[in-house]
DNA sequence: CTGAAAGCGCTTACAG
DNA sequence: CTGAAAGCGCTTACAG
């Protein structure tokens, strides 16, 4: 049968004489055209089942002007490979493709980290509406890169960029911390700690820390920030950050940690010192990853609401701005066993 | 300037007239043919990027009769979000977008898990070379939906299809039991038990189990199967099944789990009734999850190369083929504590 | 409501 | 080596 040869191409033309109409009725009752009759829509779709016709979205695209797709680069370390991206970016990209797929918008997505490999002109190729950038902030000339797609191609929106400068989109870190800090008091901590960082390039961890101190502080609590120190692995960053905290000789019953993958590695160094979670000291994270379940002890983290981040990336992208606003995505409290 | 007006399109013919020749030479020098000669290339390219040019990749590739673009989709279960959907599936579509991107490939990926909605007809619609079907195994109308695509559009690829009959490549299931099976014993275990299934639908489990049995039995150990329920979750899979084991009141010394997920719930369960890991009984699961880095103990476990799968996916449908050639992905033991 | 024609922005024979 | 022209498969004014 014709129409399953995959060598054919079968046109608009066939299904129009088979359909006994022309190439522009086949077009017009295939799109939805309102102006079609029933009676001619019917004999048209049928004529395109049974010779297994589909629009050309090449075609269909280069005439209308649009492309009905959105474009997502993730951006990865140099070097890395699949399983290095982050669990979190991965969730956020599968919140993206689902809102996306919402508006009846496909995604294009790319995972970008060679610097002399990065590419961004989406728009200009006509390939995509707009350009949604997110991943690792352990990249900083990538996120260069970016920041020139967006100043001379729009619309570009972006989440968690290394200066924080370029987010149009974050979760509500702010919010979050206050939660953390109201929580670990609830708990009946007094002597509180905040593993996290200032006057960093990470820009949600700064205000992440600022947010928790200056909270608990207002509450007539006192506060300690231990920064974390510049090295590739999150894990180690916590450790790190853990055994400097022992090693200080300070007292304290309640850790906020700014990132669940540095919770891991505290907790484990907080373990090993003889410190138990959550007897001798509660532990609060951020992200709210899921691996947070097997985490010993469970980590009760703060998790932003993915999907709705999706959406707000997909919408910052979609509707036209004059100038980028951000958006913060709640975030709730998921109470496992870490505090 | 014109160039980066974002509203007036510049094309081939705009770049044509600012370097002095004809919109055909312009296509053929940014196109990289040979014919041109070193001096109008240089001409066009400067004007080029002073126009802010770049070819509409809609017209190009409508004209060339080709895509450059393979598209993936990630079947999930109905109603379920971004962070429901399996680490190993975002893993393995890292792999898939990686080695696309080798190619000089791009990807268009989709979730897709309502069953009014699936749609698999991107090579007909023109946009695509080919299509590549990962995800959960637990939407069975949505594979038999792209089962029927398959059928219909070459080229299709498939990764972990419920019934196994799909599965273009998949992870070297019986090389990963043999492995599980020969560190098991080198470890000490003599009462062998698998956590698995036989004649399940899902031939994946089938072939660890089988494979380990079969292994373990040729070298002389006693060896026992527990089935896994039919149950939503994963995790309750394992604990459910470790507490048959458990209630069996068999002995036991060595534990393959087939797949991660259910050995994280597993061992729960195990600890809960007292027994060590690994002292009491060493386990062993299957993906090498990174997560498993984070379990109570952290697990030992048999690892995909997900890079190569994404590879032999992408290539799979990259290449033509007159059957379906099944390949296998190596596996290695990633040692941690459990086993 | 339907058809004939133009045109979206490229690539690629075909001449020269 | 370069240019003029055709054509990829659609959508959409423009007539009727």
């Amino acid at each position: 049968m014709d129409g399953q040869n995959r060598n054919i191409r079968v046109t608009s033309f066939d299904v129009a004489e088979r359909a006994g109409v022309s190439q522009s009725t086949v077009s017009r009752a295939l799109s939805g055209s309102s102006v079609i009759t029933e009676a001619t829509r019917e004999k048209v779709l049928s004529a395109a089942q049974e010779l297994g016709y589909f629009v050309d979205e090449r075609a269909a695209r280069l005439r209308r002007g649009h492309t009905g797709t959105l474009a997502t680069v993730v951006v990865r370390k140099p070097g890395s490979t699949a399983k290095d991206v982050n669990p979190f970016a991965y969730t956020l990209l599968g919140g993206i493709i689902a809102a996306a797929s919402e508006r009846g918008l496909e995604v294009l997505v790319s995972m970008q980290g060679e610097v002399d490999k990065l590419f961004g002109h989406y728009v200009e190729r006509g390939q995509a509406e707009g350009l949604i950038v997110i991943g690792t902030t352990a990249n900083a000339p990538a996120w260069d890169f970016f920041r020139g797609i967006g100043e001379t191609s729009q619309p570009v929106a972006y989440w968690g960029s290394p200066r924080g400068d370029l987010d149009w989109v974050s979760s509500d870190n702010i919010g979050g911390a206050h939660i953390a800090a109201d929580h670990l008091i609830a708990q009946g901590c007094t002597k509180l700690v905040c593993i996290g960082a200032e006057n960093s390039p990470q820009r949600q961890f700064d205000e992440r820390s600022e947010a928790f101190c200056t909270h608990a502080q207002s509450l007539g609590h006192s506060t300690q920030l231990i920064t974390i120190k510049d090295m590739q692995n999150r894990r180690e960053q916590g450790r790190v950050a853990a055994k400097q905290l022992l090693d200080s000789g300070a007292e304290f019953d309640g850790i906020f940690v700014v990132c669940d993958a540095i919770a891991f590695g505290a907790m484990e160094t907080l373990q090993e010192a003889g410190r138990s979670i959550p007897d001798d000291v509660s532990v609060v994270g951020f992200d709210g990853l899921p691996a947070g379940e097997l985490s010993n002890p469970p980590l009760t983290s703060l998790e932003p609401d993915m999907d709705l981040a999706g959406r707000l990336l997909v919408e910052a992208v979609t509707e036209v701005h004059d100038s980028p606003s951000v958006r913060r995505v709640p975030v709730s409290l998921v109470k496992r066993v870490s505090a």
